[in-house]
DNA sequence: GCTGTGACGCCAT
DNA sequence: AATGGCGCCACAG
């Protein structure tokens, strides 16, 4: 039986629109676990690749990619693709974040 | 059912 | 601004 929140976070990240993108917190706070972080990371990690996720959109709180290597560089120019604006691999939070209607 | 782990977050230096 | 340490919790082994 997967839990109620792996579902929801996972409904949450697919409702991320284009050129939006969401934190870890963000999400894991509305799924309704406030100290989550670090499962939404996991489900992405598990899931993203069976499940149709944006995963790209999904950054961390100071709005930094976290991942290294080459995953981070196809994040990062996918979510370039979507007209986000990167300024020294960081991406301003307060223009591209997206705000969950309810809660 | 116990233990380790992680694509994190926050606060104290 | 940069680092380090601790907390928190679902999932795999």
């Amino acid at each position: 039986m997967i839990e109620k929140f792996t579902l929801d976070v996972i409904h949450i990240i697919k409702s991320i629109p284009k050129g939006k993108v969401m934190t870890y917190g963000q999400i894991a706070f509305i799924a309704g676990n406030p100290f989550g972080a670090r499962q939404v990371a996991r489900i992405l990690h598990s899931m993203s690749q069976k499940e149709q996720l944006p995963w790209h959109r999904v950054i961390n709180a100071q709005g930094k990619i976290s991942l290294g290597g080459e995953m981070g560089i196809i994040q990062k120019s996918r979510l370039v693709d979507e007209d986000i604006i990167f300024k020294n691999d960081r991406i301003n939070l307060r223009k591209f974040q997206y705000h969950y209607p309810n809660e």
